[in-house]
DNA sequence: CTAAACCTTGCCGCCGACGTCAAGGCAAGG
DNA sequence: CCTTGCCTTGACGTCGGCGGCAAGGTTTAG
């Protein structure tokens, strides 16, 4: 299959899978004229990145789980170096979402204060008023 | 007080404070050589936009913090339009939270099941090795 | 014969908060 | 006078995953 049918039904634009070419997770073989030629085992390689980037992989990252697949498991993540990215990657998940948390319990006592803030002044006002 | 002494006392650059500028957050007034010449109210400001952005906050969000303080109000939280960016981050962020909490399930599920299949092939290549 | 629909490589644009020169002006001390 | 250390504007680089356009070649349908 060509370039644009595998876009096509991986869901996905040319210019991405030849952006993936250029790094090295995509091979395809050249026909005579010159024309990328991907077999059906390469939809579920796109597939595979499309999945892992959309929990925010990086490319770099998922080389691992591409390799595995090529390499004939029926799952891209059940190889060593694929395991220690989800480790990896799991870890600064955990990080993130404590410094998330972090951020929200912040932002949710400034906005507390802020409009505690606000209510006081407004009895005041009102005091003043009377 | 110019350009430099306020970098350093904001524990920041030069470069950064002008680029403040060119966004509207800092207005420096200007002596006779051209050179910028901050109030010590700047510095206020400046630790204001370095602790919203430390949390989360775009340039653009942080405007009406600092428009906030040059009213004269004690914090910049106070005014309606920064409650408004307060409640809209603070909502930002517990989506954000939210979608991150799925990937993390996600990532730890991925990793639980490479992680049996990977004990069940080594249990089966053992059984092999009987 | 020609238009349409593929394909190729190559390169700039995007976002955001700056870093990092470059090239020059201004002030003060030895 | 010369150096040192401030300051000025301007402009390009960074990171990542592409989008989009240019300028061409190829193949197929009518």
């Amino acid at each position: 299959m060509r370039i644009g049918e595998l876009a096509e039904r991986a869901g996905t634009s040319t210019r991405t899978l030849r952006y993936y070419e250029t790094h090295g997770l995509v091979r395809p073989r050249r026909s005579a004229n010159g024309y990328r030629i991907y077999d059906e085992a390469e939809l579920r390689v796109v597939h595979e990145i499309r999945a892992l980037l959309a929990v925010g992989f990086g490319l770099d990252d998922i080389r691992p789980f591409v390799a595995c697949l090529r390499a004939g498991h029926s799952s891209g993540d059940v190889c060593p170096d694929s395991v220690a990215v989800l480790r990896r990657k799991l870890a600064e998940v955990d990080d993130y979402l404590d410094r998330l948390g972090a951020v929200r319990r912040q932002l949710h006592d400034q906005l507390a204060r802020a409009i505690a803030h606000r209510e006081e002044t407004c009895l005041r006002t009102r005091k003043r008023a009377d």
